[in-house]
DNA sequence: AAGCGTACTTGACAATTGTCAAGTACCAAA
DNA sequence: TTTGGTACTTGACAATTGTCAAGTACGCTT
């Protein structure tokens, strides 16, 4: 585990504050790698054997069942993922891929259920990454109860609006199919709600989207707190 | 704080191993009360100032937007609720109202943030409780985004009938309107999906339902133990 | 026992979403 | 630059789900 690395880690909150050593320990029989895009890096009921950092790159977590498939949710850098079932130590409850080339960080599951027993601080930590991590799917899991297909787009397309600086244009970070599936429709239905949009201000042109009537375009969407953040 | 309620809430895991004077120093400032049928407790958006935990009764947990409402999900005794939300201190993410006359232990979040700080076993119990929060949110989004709605009644009754002994029969532990919403439809929606399973001998009597044919239902609703449990 | 309110059911219809098929656009490898 | 594969879009249609309206059933109060 090379200097620079345990850096990256420690830049996320989970592990900021740990000792020295308590790091050094998490960090024994861990391995960085880098995967090329589109490979499989675990499937639902795995035994959770790492928790994992994406480094940079991208990957989808994502289920299936009855021969659907559904993106759960996406994981851009620099973040842990799976931290849940690395902690219990029971399956994991999702199956991720990367979506291009990615530099993955694996630490043993093991590593990180003894640290949360012996480092009372990272307990803690833990606790608060899981409400975050909690807090996330509750989101996600009112936003496809409570609203269409176009409010889910149009809710979406504003936040990324706001992540990406107000700027009146956006890029799409994923793919369109990908996007489609983590809002939870078809491919063609995303182009048809993307039509819907139209009269709202809202002009694709390829990965980009542009935006004319911002105001519309809320009026529309109904944003709340409670689900697309403050 | 009567000692038997005190045993109540130590049945719970998360308390169970909790050191005498911690337990006692967490219940100041607690208070048990009787709600009757129909009550909101808190609403989403407010600060969450209690931990909440049933002792008797049944509670609905419920979210809004666009004017629409949808049950996120049930609380039946003995459990805790609003756990993260408590744990991390700001606000609640769902509206919580009850669906009979129930008995509610009110616990100051304060007290539960002051235990996680000073009670590593609690920080560790609450880590394995709010992982076990999270895999129940992520089973219920799987099986919005993946099932139909026919499919995710077929395999609530499934649950439904091995929770109640596997006797080939079982009783709704809610109204069909409060199931709907929870599931994900209308209440006409629901009456259709009963039709619809009628010819996999699914006999509704009322609060009843008959399982004639246990094998064609299991066919048709393909449980997963990811989703639906082992 | 009667009456009332609410839940539930059913039918007809509308809206939304999914499926299939065909064609276009785009990127990457040869 | 050409070529091939994949993503994307569009149209026509099917399936699912939602809405509205009416009627039935059920439980509770009087």
């Amino acid at each position: 585990m090379r200097e620079s690395q345990k850096e990256i880690v420690r830049s996320l909150s989970l592990f900021s504050s740990m000792m020295e050593e308590n790091l050094d320990a998490i960090l024994v029989g861990s391995f960085l790698q880098r995967f090329p895009a589109s490979v499989v890096l675990f499937s639902e009921s795995d035994p959770a054997d790492f928790l994992y950092i994406l480094i940079n790159g991208q990957v989808e977590l994502f289920a299936n069942a009855n021969n659907r498939e559904g993106t759960m949710t996406l994981i851009r850098p620099i973040a842990t993922f799976v931290l849940a079932s690395a902690l219990v130590g029971d399956a994991y409850q999702m199956s991720a891929r990367t979506l291009e080339s990615s530099q993955i960080l694996m630490i043993p599951a093991e590593n990180i259920r003894a640290a949360m027993r012996k480092d009372k601080n990272f307990a803690q930590k833990s606790v608060l990454e899981l409400a975050a991590c909690y807090h996330g799917v509750v989101r996600a899991y009112k936003s496809i109860k409570l609203r269409t297909a176009v409010e889910r787009l149009a809710n979406y397309l504003l936040v990324q609006h706001r992540r990406q600086g107000e700027k009146g244009v956006i890029t799409l970070p994923v793919e369109k199919r990908i996007l489609a599936s983590m809002l939870g429709m078809r491919p063609e239905n995303l182009s048809r709600a993307f039509a819907t949009l139209k009269p709202y201000g809202v002009a694709v042109e390829g990965t980009d989207v542009r935006f004319q009537k911002l105001n519309d375009l809320q009026t529309l969407a109904k944003p709340l707190e409670s689900i697309d953040g403050p």
